[in-house]
DNA sequence: CTCGTAGGTTACTCAACCGTAGGTAGTGGC
DNA sequence: GCCACTACCTACGGTTGAGTAACCTACGAG
């Protein structure tokens, strides 16, 4: 995969060509939306033509279902691997750091998935899914404050929702590290998981 | 304000059509983004031509600055007016309240805010600020944890990640009051922030 | 050498949509 | 009952951008 930026109109392989124009597509959709992003736009930073890429992907939409199909994918796939094993508190750890520094690493395919809303619940729910199979991290939890399974989607949002936020927060703000920014919000979650009251009653209004 | 959709053309003062065209627009670009709405659309859902969408708001951007303006200033309100006293796990309880009713009442005001990410950042931003200078909610939690001001504007957004995040559940399930699930998210919070730990360590990996 | 094919290009069509020019009808003041 | 003004309309210009048709060219196999 060498199609380096040095004018020398490089002639690809198909595959090294897909690759090229979901790295590229991604930086685009992740800059400017997908209604905004522009197909010619696409061309034009991969240095070809605007046909190449309905070639490969059919249209818009192909090139992008699969540009967030790749990065799901890779988001699920290191969380999943983070939370794997260890304490309930370990893995709370583990997934938070994981995350953030997914969103340290690939800024463009976080702001791709953070983009829409669809994306994101979708997101979230599969995360849900995957601590609950691989290991039902916050089972006990749960179990010891009375909770029942309904909630469980509840906290798995809350989570999702304040590592998204944080993690956009860590880029516009670079003074700090993903790592330190991780430890916060783990010891965050777990202190609030690890203490929750015995169903909190309803407040008024 | 009285615009109903009786088919009968009304024909509405200026400060009645702004207000219609306020409430239009923001559902239109709440269920389709700013990119993909159509002034024409919106025109055509109130019953009016487009050149009138311009002659009030100068264009589409012009009418979402609006929008987004108003929406902003509602929020910021409903969230001011809660923090505004009691203690400090009260403010917190309170301000969940708050944001999820609003999520409730408005969405698609909600929709509007949380789609575009340099308004939802101004956002987390606009209410750290405000908890911040309303009375310091968090001061006494982070001082007894010993941690220094720069980690505050981190819980803030976790805060509002957790909100938004939870918001957007509780609209595609609707299993959940909007009360009920402020209790889960300010239990959530306030035992995270009451037993923070003094300086977590950073975590290996 | 030549021929087939994979990779790429130019040059278009068609539709959507922002914004505007210029004209029309209801309505309140006198 | 006329005047002026406010609210509103039809009809268009110009641009952008998705998607396509038809043609071109490097290059390895035989």
């Amino acid at each position: 995969m060498a199609f380096v930026a040095d004018g020398t109109r490089t002639r690809l392989s198909a595959v090294e060509r897909r690759n090229q124009l979901v790295e590229v597509g991604r930086a685009v959709f992740a800059e400017k939306g997908y209604e905004a992003a522009s197909v010619e736009e696409i061309a034009e930073r991969a240095k070809i033509s605007k046909p190449v890429v309905y070639e490969h992907f059919g249209g818009k939409e192909g090139l992008y279902a699969v540009i967030v199909d790749r990065e799901m994918e890779y988001v699920i796939e290191q969380i999943s691997t983070a939370i794997a094993e260890g304490t309930p508190r370990e893995r709370v750890e583990a997934a938070s750091l994981a995350f953030m520094r997914y969103v340290k690493e690939r800024p463009s395919g976080f702001a791709v998935l953070s983009r829409d809303a669809p994306v994101t619940t979708g997101l979230s729910n599969l995360l849900a899914e995957v601590a609950h199979r691989v290991g039902n991290v916050f089972r006990a939890e749960f179990k010891r404050a009375g909770y029942d399974a309904r909630t469980a989607p509840l906290y798995a949002q809350a989570l999702i929702g304040m590592v998204t936020f944080v993690g956009q927060w860590c880029i516009d703000n670079t003074r700090m590290s993903p790592d330190e920014a991780a430890s916060h919000v783990a010891a965050l979650a777990w202190m609030g998981l690890r203490h929750l009251p015995e169903k909190p009653e309803l407040l008024g209004g």
